[in-house]
DNA sequence: TTGTAAGCGTTATCAG
DNA sequence: CTGATAACGCTTACAA
């Protein structure tokens, strides 16, 4: 672990000739500049990074907190802050905030004491007012789901006109009777997309039973319990997001109904029948909130518009067809190539 | 961003009596306490952790290198070293190898330049020994993966056993005719794999047939021309690993084969026919590697094995059984719970 | 072209 | 119990 002034020692030199030649300064005779370099490679010398970062003051990390890094959509989005900071010189700090909101800020917060250049957040609580101390120290951008009780820049995806599209597209099908499973109401997400269902059935002039709306549907456990609740009075449903859809999966196998989710998950299309979602774009969410990041390090005074909401897609796929001439309970399996 | 000086300027007190504050150090009268602590709410005072962490020189920060974050696999892994390194108020810098081995130091270097306790690594060359500097400066603990051409800690699972199961697990129900199909051999997971299956294979007294290995199958394109390739000779087939696993499902619905394959991932069970697998352990991967950096860092002489083997264990389910009443491609969907 | 001095924010040492 | 001083490794400003 050579210090530029061992260098400088071993070379006859002072450190900052060293520093010179390592920054490629051009103020170096060409003789200093060789004897410095055969010896830094003689001794291996590696700049003590946190003495730069410390010496620079400008942050070189970017934090990323989400739910659960295993979950592939919040993977996906850390993997493109990853690369959007790799491309600026910047590292990627990644923590999984768990299921409980009342810890989500202990969890946060020793990322926070680390010198950010911001934090891209996937919260899992609805209040993050608490945090109001530390935005003003490290910019927070959230992403997937709004700042709840806290004024940030926010990347979400449209989840009212999302939840609106699936519901209509049963609707289209001939559904009468359609139910919404959830998680909580406390994430923002759930929140809108209950909001777009129940605007799609109002507009279908359907009437709102909230016997159709199951919650807590995260677990198996729950699912199957968010399923029996709601199975005598529905004929399709709507599941408002890719978790909950793979906890309902085996209760779906004994008891199927035609089915739209918000997001996609691996493995959607082969099963059978296929499941028809929306889609989302967990990498634009990532990368524009790395971007903007960056550029608030680059432009403090910058303005910026603080919400900014993606399209989302439905993708049509089997599940959203009433049971055919093959009940979904007998379908083909393990996996034809998708449609399309 | 006040800081130390700040404070104690405005208690007028020495910079190093706000540090006692701060650090709970006994020798500080309560008032003179109370009076710092109280101008420390008052402007919202935080320790610069880059010059805490500067000037302490220990490293508070574990490295995460993997193929893909959003492979399931290597998120449980990273999620495990994160959580441990948060047991010992240590961070997780996270980053993507990506699929070019030539790209694989590159991508690391930015990373190793900065102060590491370690760096957590499932590389994807077979030859690490450009990472030798590096490795004297930042202990390597590689996961899954054993290193190329480096001496450096390992945790790996029983590639050779467990692939040696699965064979035999086919074996015994009928099959003579067994193949393998896997990604590259480069990769040292698949290349003991390999081993364990002409083990297997040499065990039961079934000759070794060269054209039932097929490569190349971490794509869908891939998966079917392997399959295409093996198809006709085979009855049954041995996946090498996870993502072939799942890039193979499309073309095995068209195609049905018994299968057992090496590593489990989301959904395998409630596919149909669910899948037989072998099953890894990433959480205790990971967990065990980032506990081998803490030690390490704790006590810097000490001497370890160098490499740990965690067993596999064989998931039975039912892909594994030939063709019975229901043949594979007419099987039920999407998905009962598994059998236990 | 090269060197000196000073300082980033924190803490260990040692004096008072 | 409290404070002055120095030091961590590097770089900027200024001199020589």
């Amino acid at each position: 672990m050579a210090t530029m002034r061992q260098i400088a020692a071993a070379a006859g030199v002072s450190a900052k000739t060293v520093s010179r030649v390592f920054n490629d300064d051009p103020h170096v005779l060409p003789a200093t500049r060789e004897r410095v370099e055969s010896i830094m490679r003689e001794l291996d010398y590696v700049p003590n990074s946190l003495a730069t970062a410390f010496r620079s003051g400008r942050p070189s990390v970017i934090g990323v907190a989400v739910p659960d890094i295993v979950d592939p959509f919040f993977a996906e989005i850390a993997r493109a802050v990853e690369r959007t900071a790799r491309d600026h010189d910047m590292s990627t700090l990644v923590t999984s905030l768990g299921d409980d909101p009342d810890r989500e800020r202990a969890v946060l917060e020793p990322m926070l004491r680390r010198q950010l250049a911001g934090v891209v957040l996937a919260p899992i609580g609805d209040d993050q007012s608490s945090l109001a101390a530390w935005a003003s120290r490290t910019p927070f951008v959230f992403v997937d789901r709004a700042p709840g009780r806290l004024t940030a820049d926010a990347f979400t995806q449209d989840d009212f006109g999302g939840a609106f599209a699936a519901t209509t597209h049963l609707v289209e099908h001939g559904h009468r009777r359609i139910a919404f499973v959830g998680d909580q109401l406390a994430l923002p997400t759930t929140a809108e997309r209950l909001r777009g269902y129940r605007a799609a059935l109002t507009e279908a002039g359907l009437p709102a039973d909230e016997g159709l709306i199951a919650l807590g549907a995260a677990t198996r456990e729950g699912a199957a319990g968010a399923l029996a609740a709601i199975a005598s009075r529905a004929t399709a449903l709507f599941s408002s997001n890719a978790v909950c859809t793979m906890a309902l999966l085996p209760a779906l196998a004994e008891q199927p109904l035609p089915l739209v989710a918000f997001g996609d998950f691996p493995l959607a299309e082969l099963l059978r029948p296929s499941v028809s979602v929306i889609t989302q774009d967990p990498e634009a969410l990532g990368r524009l909130a790395a971007e903007r990041i960056i550029d608030r390090l680059d432009r403090p005074d910058a303005r910026y518009r603080r919400s900014t909401v993606l399209p989302v897609h439905l993708v049509e796929r089997d599940s959203c067809r009433a049971g055919a001439a093959t009940p979904l309970s007998r379908a083909i399996a393990p996996g034809a190539p998708p449609p399309r």
